[in-house]
DNA sequence: CGAACGTTTGAGATGACTCAAGCGTTGTGG
DNA sequence: CCACAACGCTTGAGTCATCTCAAACGTTCG
């Protein structure tokens, strides 16, 4: 079922089988898309969305002179530009990571359901909000961590992301990127992430190599990065019963 | 009116005179809030959603040490809390900065709207996708810029957004922040935003006082920060007939 | 008037950057 | 199948933006 990852293990949204078959229904093609290529650019009216099968693609703005950041990092089962339909039009470029999968579903048959099913509707809407959630969650990582927290916290976040789409163990799973897609997503340069990296490797936090990412202490990593899962508003919380992300709230 | 400024001047979204009629039906009561309060906890689960009439609010996520990092930073006409809506429990604590006035909206008439009216639905939808744009922004502020281009990159938003409002006539407008807030936005140390302000003084870019922010030079004020207004979905381009921000793109 | 809070400035420390070079891996065409 | 080009990774050395700590000053308000 291609829609089968889509809102997986999120709190109280999970699609009931009728809605799947709609999901489904609404398909109108599958592609394969090369690694690094660019999908959707910034501006440009797109009557369809994407929902990611398999891969991995991101969603960016580049600088003024060609540096880049990323604003997000898509996996399977997330619809990467559902906020195309209502916005009709992107502030930021799309482009695949690796070599993926997708389906398209046009814009006209999300406005049938719009139309017609407003329990899926809310759902629909639900997860674009997750999203927007996790840019919280990566200003959080700009704004206060350092070169770090900021590598260890999108590992494990990524690492929670993909347990969600059965793409990891929980310990270890592929992901592909170079490090300067890791320097792109954390706001640092490409030669620190390289030294960011080592010294994960040291700390006996993190292997990350460019094929299979490692997490050898999973709550220490999610405790150098201040990573608290529950931005991603999962069914179950993958740290019960630690106390890795305990927060001072600085009111209580 | 009190929804009068929601979604004003945003392309191709602006609401009906009888969209404006409903929304204004389903406000259940108008509050005023003193400055510096908290309104919604993160994870608290909340029943009704925030439309703020005056005055300024933000949402926030503290680090483990209680420092801060805002995440948005909400004007009149803002819809502060409608994410709530459809995702029941926020992830971000949301508080005001100076006394506001809002007009709270039950989530069982939002339902009501959800299940009756696709075409507000998709609005309202459309609204928090604003959000999203505006959390992409500031994510590329945070990773792209250097201090002074992020408070530079800031001041623009604001000037712009508040100009929709009407509170600023675009070089003028009154905050009412201290360089602590801006700093908390920008990723910043309250020392080094003060750094940065007498330097955007000193470069005749602006001048920002606690209750009055006063933009000299709007253009360079943008060029400084690599500002684009187009994640704003305006009706109209504020920058029309400038050269301001004409970007290069890498792949041109 | 005094307390609390916000702003300003200085001096020294440091995390991340830049530039530069060398090394490793992969894919491809001769 | 080898050679080489392209790309990504690694490391070193020097620089710079921003941070930290500290103190003084200004403003507001009870």
């Amino acid at each position: 079922m291609l829609t089968e990852n889509f809102l997986k293990g999120r709190r109280g949204s999970s699609l009931s089988l009728e809605e799947h078959a709609v999901l489904e229904s609404v398909i109108s093609e599958v592609r394969t898309l090369s690694p690094r290529s660019m999908i959707v650019r910034a501006g440009e009216p797109i009557y369809h969305s994407t929902l990611l099968i398999d891969g991995f693609m991101c969603r960016y703005v580049d600088d003024r002179e060609g540096l880049r950041q990323l604003v997000a990092v898509q996996v399977a089962g997330d619809f990467v530009d559902l906020h195309a339909y209502p916005l009709k039009v992107l502030d930021h470029d799309v482009a695949t990571l690796t070599a993926a999968t997708v389906a398209i579903i046009p814009h006209g048959k999300l406005d049938q359901i719009n139309a017609t099913m407003p329990e899926l509707t809310r759902k629909l809407w639900f997860s674009t909000l997750l999203d927007a959630a996790v840019h919280r969650a990566w200003l959080f990582r700009l704004g206060r961590l350092d070169a770090v927290g900021r590598v260890a916290h999108f590992l494990s976040e990524t690492n929670v992301r993909l347990q969600l789409a059965g793409l990891s163990d929980g310990t270890r799973f592929a992901l592909g990127f170079t490090q300067t897609d890791i320097s792109e997503i954390c706001g640092i340069t490409n030669v620190h992430t390289n030294r960011v990296l080592r010294q994960l490797r040291e700390e006996q936090l993190c292997v990350f190599r460019s094929s299979i990412v490692e997490i050898q202490d999973v709550e220490g990593l999610a405790r150098r990065g201040q990573f608290d899962p529950g931005y991603l508003y999962l069914s179950h919380d993958p740290f019960k019963d630690t106390a890795a992300h305990q927060k001072q709230n600085r009111f209580a």
